[in-house]
DNA sequence: CTGGATCCGTTTGGATACTG
DNA sequence: CAGTATCCAAACGGATCCAG
């Protein structure tokens, strides 16, 4: 078979978003991405992880993730709310309190991340020898 | 309880990183850190479930993965090849064919890839309505 | 066909200082 | 305590041109 005609074979065989969460909406949005646009960045999924066990307030979850800074736990516990996924309660006290907790729809996204967090930890080791080896072939 | 001691409670019991591939390596890294920072990015994600079925050549992933342009679908490859997720296999034909293929390491990650996507096709609508109630409430 | 190289606008995110 | 506002450097990513 030559190139034109496998390329012809391969057409007839749709290729992209077969997957679940891929299927494009007509205008080229699938919602895989959206989801990944939504909680892809450096903090959120570690945000929705810390909250998983019960809700905590500002400055211990600012604590908790290491290497975090104020600006980015705000815009990321907004962000989180905005999409219904965190939830942000205010005791009016002084000084005042301020609690996130997950949403139902927060504690439904933990089982998928678990699932990808159990796979980083089981092949870390098994990424960093690939890199390791692809790195001293180029050198 | 006080807010000190409420703190020094929070604090016996570990916050961070309890959850499966969440664990910090001694230096702050936790493996869903860097599994994110390898695959977290805009076009991987969309690669892998691609080459899920078949290798796939260069030019035909370009056209399956709508939107990613011919540079961003080179370094993508790169990376993914880097970290052992894809295999690329040339064949010196004129043109040469580049074959792009999924390893096993590749092929492993699909199902937690295959969780979150399904999280996203179901909970989209969820998530949409969410943040247009947030918006409204703001405005 | 499969890229590499370069240029350049956009976005991300850290540091810092200030507020109720 | 829980933010907000500003500044700024680095990274991301698209467009374009060139090459084996």
């Amino acid at each position: 078979m030559n190139a034109r005609a496998e390329s012809q074979a391969a057409s007839n065989t749709p290729l992209l978003h077969t997957a679940p969460g891929f299927e494009p909406d007509g205008r080229g949005n699938c919602p895989m991405r959206e989801v990944l646009d939504r909680v892809g960045d450096t903090w959120s999924l570690l945000v929705v992880i810390n909250l998983q066990e019960r809700p905590v307030r500002f400055n211990a979850l600012r604590r908790a993730i290491e290497g975090i800074s104020q600006r980015m736990l705000t815009v990321t516990l907004r962000s989180l709310e905005r999409d219904g996924l965190v939830a942000r309660t205010v005791r009016p006290t002084t000084p005042p309190e301020v609690e996130y907790a997950l949403t139902e729809l927060g504690h439904s996204i933990a089982g998928p991340i678990g699932a990808l967090g159990a796979w980083a930890a089981e092949n870390r080791d098994h990424m960093r020898a690939a890199r390791n080896a692809f790195d001293a072939a180029a050198a």
